[in-house]
DNA sequence: GTTAAATATGAAAGGACGTTCATATATGTC
DNA sequence: GACATATATGAACGTCCTTTCATATTTAAC
């Protein structure tokens, strides 16, 4: 692994760690981990304003870290792929030796 | 893994993250992700100016992402351990599929 | 059609961050 | 000591980002 990817895939890499490094969106991310969950129940439990949860879950959206599904007048979110509790695996084991 | 991790250990994760999400320093990790390079190295294979590879790598070095080793003018860095190539593997594959 | 609940959006403030330029420090050589 | 090379540091500028506040949109119930 002795060659630098090309700009292009560290670009790609660049946005996905940064989408991953905040405090909020590391919530979210761990609290639709195991089972899709609505809004309002992701706000229950990250703690946060409902407004910053939104404008987050848009970043993580935007970014395909997550999808979505109508329900009535909730919405319910889910992580997009395996790939993201691989990532906040490796990054929590790091940070906890 | 359902259960969110407490606020210290987000808190690092979102630091480690902060720094590996950065188009230079992924650059500079992966020019030391096979060996030991000198500064010197790492500017001509990052192609950046001498300034930000010295201010880049001190944030790494301040993260513990890597070590050093001085010898003459010249200073040696290497990646600090063996998580941080997992983490770029993990975030490589994600965004080349 | 009004009201209430759930979610999304826009603007604005404040701080953090990447980069450049200029300069400093350290080590080796003559 | 003077000089050259290698690396580090500090200040400054512009830009991006997180968060809050206020408001809009959507859907269901009555």
């Amino acid at each position: 692994m002795s060659i630098i990817p090309d700009n292009k895939v560290l670009d790609k890499m660049e946005s996905l760690l940064n989408v991953a490094s905040d405090f909020t969106r590391l919530k979210i991310l761990y609290s639709i981990s195991d089972t899709e969950k609505s809004v309002s129940d992701i706000i229950k439990e990250v703690g946060a304003s409902q407004s910053l949860v939104s404008h987050q879950i848009k970043v993580l959206k935007k970014a395909n870290l997550v999808t979505s599904r109508k329900e009535g007048t909730r919405v319910f979110y889910k992580l997009a792929d395996e790939h993201i509790v691989q990532l906040l695996n490796v990054v929590y084991e790091h940070v906890t030796e």
